[in-house]
DNA sequence: TAAGTGTTACGAACGTGTAAGTAAGTCAAT
DNA sequence: ATTGACTTACTTACACGTTCGTAACACTTA
């Protein structure tokens, strides 16, 4: 986020404030060149990715696409930052849901990415690809996971018995991500077996009624 | 296990079956080279590993590696294969333990597993690269993961009530697989936060009573 | 001598990043 | 309104490192 260099300050308007369309719109062409970036991640990892397929999808050359992130660990950066806008900012500013409803909300976002692929696979393989040496991405996954950590957590904790100690909530949420990530591998490699929401669906049911297990009062709230 | 093309039939000894040991004991020396690409495979990834670095680890030219095994390709089907023999072989042959104590095997592994974060970081990151495009492991871990299915699905079975359909047997093999696959890369970003042997042991307990729970009848022989 | 292990040396391909040039546009001043 | 200074978007060309794989040679053992 704030290594970004050039621009990216909403406007760069510093002599002209009325009509700003300079060519092919800046902004335009950086979406484009991030959404192809991503396809291509995807498809390749990042590492086995190359500068030059990214911009032959982006019908550019890749010393353009480097004009506009200075590095190829510059542009991975902003396609995940862009992705959080567009997927996070969905959970966090816009009101996320809260206990029952942000669980049932993991549901939904299984079903959904059921059918987008690329996307799955992209966040999939860079997450995993990060626990490499040096990777560039790795601090944004290890900050990802723990946000969502606390996320479920959250969830969790108002659906519960108030009794459950924090650290049984805790080690149930990281369970929940957990199998979604996993069941994500699963699915891209045989997609007609596996059901994620379904799975996503079962796994919350069960770790809710094991924290309830432990103590009476509780209650599921699931279906 | 079918693809690989040299060696792997147990011993390669076809001319001589007295004294083995002409320089460095060619078995020795393979031995040698695949511990180090499984090292280097495990910190960078296939894709971003170079034989000269595994073939510095093994105290070699990257030339000499690749008289062993023809192609860095090669190698890494060695590695996987390899694995194999050692781990799965404790599995498959070793007269893997059936139902409950099956299940708690898989504990057991994840225990195991927190001790060597080399060879988890291993898979975790192949397994999941393998579903970029014509990645050569593709097959092996989609037959690993597919067997392993059945393997837990087995297990199931005999621990909960007859009546549960197998189609939420299989289910729940792949969420506890997913499971585990999951843990180990939140484990491997932050190892002191994750316990991977714990949550596993949480999510079969959990998976299991949800599978009893519909019928009556069946008997959990979780602790 | 024969066979196998391993080395040095090399070729060809590829990948990232830089440099320099061109086209297209904006701004300021005339 | 036209001109000239300057910025921005993008290209072609290249420098430079890295990588896999091959070929030819050397050493060791039998």
């Amino acid at each position: 986020m704030s290594t970004t260099d050039t621009q990216s300050n909403a406007k760069t308007i510093s002599r002209a404030d009325k009509a700003r369309k300079p060519r092919a719109s800046t902004a335009a062409t950086r979406e484009r060149i991030i959404e192809a970036a991503m396809a291509v991640f995807a498809n390749r990892g990042y590492n086995n990715s190359s500068l030059l397929e990214i911009a032959d999808q982006a019908e550019m050359t890749h010393a353009g696409v480097l004009h506009h992130f200075g590095s190829k660990d510059n542009l991975l950066t902003a396609v995940l930052a862009h992705r959080d806008d567009a997927d996070v900012a969905e959970l966090h500013d816009h009101k996320l849901p809260t206990g029952a409803a942000m669980l049932e909300h993991l549901v939904h976002t299984a079903r959904a990415n059921a059918k987008r692929p690329g996307i799955v696979q992209a966040y999939a393989v860079l997450s995993v690809e990060s626990v490499t040496e040096n990777h560039p991405a790795q601090n944004f996954f290890r900050d990802r996971l723990a946000g969502l950590r606390v996320i479920v957590s959250d969830a969790l904790r108002a659906v519960v018995s108030d009794n459950v100690p924090q650290h049984q909530i805790n080690q149930a949420a990281s369970l929940i991500i957990a199998t979604m990530d996993g069941l994500q591998v699963q699915w891209l490699l045989e997609p007609d077996v596996i059901d994620m929401a379904a799975g996503v669906e079962t796994t919350i049911t069960a770790v809710v009624a094991q924290l309830n297990a432990g103590r009476p009062g509780g209650d599921a709230t699931q279906s």
